[in-house]
DNA sequence: GTCTATATAGCGATAGAC
DNA sequence: GTCTATCGCTATATAGAC
């Protein structure tokens, strides 16, 4: 995750990341069976990571849009994480990427569950009726992306979870 | 320019780029002390392009909102400007990048630009006077990023220009 | 100014020993 | 299950001819 993360997926060799494990570069392809499967294996590994999280971390108490801010609070304590997502989705926007069709996918997913957990939020009486949350939704994604940029450019000094809530907020009562 | 802009920089040979305009890889090489002084060229060219582009289409007409917004159908029309942008700044993020110093400088000297534009609007009371202009500035960046993000991994299915202006329209009266 | 040729290095994947 | 060794390929950069 972090080697994928830190130079994507071309920017890696496999000898890297077994030399990080512990085990030969062959040691490595022994349990996968191409470097691409290899990197299928870690975002499929990662989505299951952030799904165990969301569940420690349940949004039964606020809004869904307090919940994404809490989100973006962990990701700027530890980057690792979202930046796989960031580096690779750049990088997989070429057809040609081992990834592409996997985030074309996840990002497919990730609007629908927005927009169903902004709707939630709606018949909650929480975010404003007006609010379109089909519309919402890509905003949403493309903001704490977006956000994300700059924080790992800037080295940490431009924030997430501040102006994703300060964005968030302007559609809540 | 499309090739960094479709591969990033370690995706591309200099042999690829170097057929694409009929000579041999020796013979750009001639030209360019590295690949890594190659693209940096390329940035600054692109750089002096978007410039020139935008005395092209001056923004004394309307808001600088109108402009982004403009400007952000262009890249519709044709990705491969903005493409370039996107993933060579998502695969900068790494220190260890011979772009990355290129794009934190950029990314500052853009907000402090967005910054003053957008406070030009306040001050020809087009944008609200309760708006912050130097927190909006990264967000409307980022917006437009995160929307590219979306754009390219859909194959041009959702759009920029629209959530774009939907999203600046809510700090204007 | 552009070419061919090559030095040098790195990488992914496979073969085969233990 | 893990290793060493190696094949085959690709890539950057340089040398030197024309």
């Amino acid at each position: 995750m972090t080697a994928f993360a830190a130079q994507g997926f071309r920017g890696v060799a496999v000898d890297t990341i077994a030399a990080e494990v512990g085990i030969s570069q062959a040691g490595l392809l022994h349990y996968f069976p191409s470097k691409a499967a290899l990197l299928i294996e870690t975002l499929e590994y990662f989505q299951r990571l952030s799904q165990a999280r969301a569940t420690l971390n349940p949004l039964g108490s606020g809004s869904f849009a307090s919940h994404l801010v809490v989100v973006a609070r962990q990701h700027e304590v530890d980057p690792r994480f979202i930046r796989l997502l960031l580096v690779l989705a750049a990088e997989s926007t070429n057809v040609d990427h081992p990834a592409h069709e996997w985030f074309v996918r996840r990002y497919e997913d990730t609007r629908e569950s927005f927009e169903r957990q902004f709707a939630a939020d709606q018949g909650a009486k929480l975010l404003r009726a007006d609010v379109n949350v089909a519309a919402l939704a890509p905003l949403a994604i493309a903001m704490m992306d977006g956000l994300e940029v700059q924080f790992l450019l800037s080295g940490g000094v431009s924030k997430i979870a501040q102006p994703l809530d300060a964005f968030l907020s302007t559609f809540y009562r």
